[in-house]
DNA sequence: ACCTGAACACCGTTCAAGT
DNA sequence: ACCTGAACACCGTTCAAGT
């Protein structure tokens, strides 16, 4: 992970990893099957630590606008570690399957959004004729597409100030809280 | 693009290019900087393709729901070409600026949306009291962030039946439309 | 202007061998 | 159980040399 955050996926190989862990070059592999299994262990650990901070803000904000926290929390890790979001989420290419305590933290994030969504439908905030999962889903999307495209410079009529940021992500939340169309 | 076709970016690399173009290993040097100046141009090409489909999703479209056919066009797009997809967004990590071509490229579909939103708000069918720019890039992050989740195959409770994909596309559409408080 | 072949530094992975 | 060193096949890139 420190090799992730310094200098990317690029940097990130077997015999480097070995040689800041200080032994030979094939040492991992008494650790990991191959190359994708130390992925797939890194991104693991990715996914506990976003939970942990979606959970946080989600707690933190207590009945006033969870969904606004838990969007900055979920853009500010993606730009705060950039490598290791983009290694969570596009790493393993197809088989995430192959690797199922990563595919069950990737679901904990999830259930993060899950939890507030049925939260919120019950105090009346939330649509109640929709699925709650169904709804995270959607909320999901919105953060996670935001939280890439800010993270590859897709936006750069945004930049990188952290207040043009955070007035992208309230846009962002109001524009699935409340529609886009007049009310 | 052939090779990203077939094997995803793994199978990309450039002396296999080369073997298939017929040419010794060394010959691309004489086309292409680097390795990253030849995925900076199939990248291009497929902002390009992106573009023309999003375009053409908003033609067809006519009056109705035009944000449902660009979705639905945005995620087949990268359903039907997931390497290029990934490529295209998180190819080059950094230095995307380094491109300006590709730069001008990926300009272009977000200006697709731009477009349908400034038409949209003249109808009024689109609240009118904020910018259309900043609209659009939030249509951007929901169409963005449903496809990447989905081709990465985040959202295994969707799986990849076309009806249940276009049932998501549908909600994403709606939830960003007319947003998920009750109305 | 475009191509080639040798060469270099590097990586993922395997394997026989050691403690 | 964990580690090592040699070895193999492969890649990106450079360079002198060719037409």
């Amino acid at each position: 992970m420190e090799l992730l955050k310094e200098g990317g996926a690029a940097a990130l190989d077997l015999r480097k990893v070995a040689r800041k862990a200080g032994v030979s070059h094939t040492a991992p592999y008494r650790h990991f099957d191959d190359k994708r299994a130390l992925l797939a262990a890194i991104a693991e650990e990715g996914f506990v630590r976003l939970t942990a901070q979606m959970q946080e803000a989600v707690s933190s904000a207590g009945t006033m606008f969870p969904l606004l926290e838990v969007g900055r929390a979920y853009v500010n890790f993606a730009l705060t570690e950039p490598a290791l979001m983009r290694e969570m989420f596009s790493g393993l290419t197809i088989d995430r399957m192959a690797y199922p305590s990563l595919h069950e933290a990737s679901k904990s994030a999830l259930a993060v959004l899950v939890q507030d969504v049925e939260r919120e439908q019950r105090a009346g905030s939330v649509i109640q004729d929709e699925d709650a999962t169904n709804l995270a889903l959607v909320l999901w999307a919105m953060f996670h597409g935001l939280a890439m495209l800010l993270l590859e410079n897709q936006m750069p009529m945004i930049g990188s100030e952290p207040s043009a940021i955070e007035e992208m992500v309230r846009r962002c939340v109001a524009g699935v809280y409340e529609g886009i169309r007049p009310r």
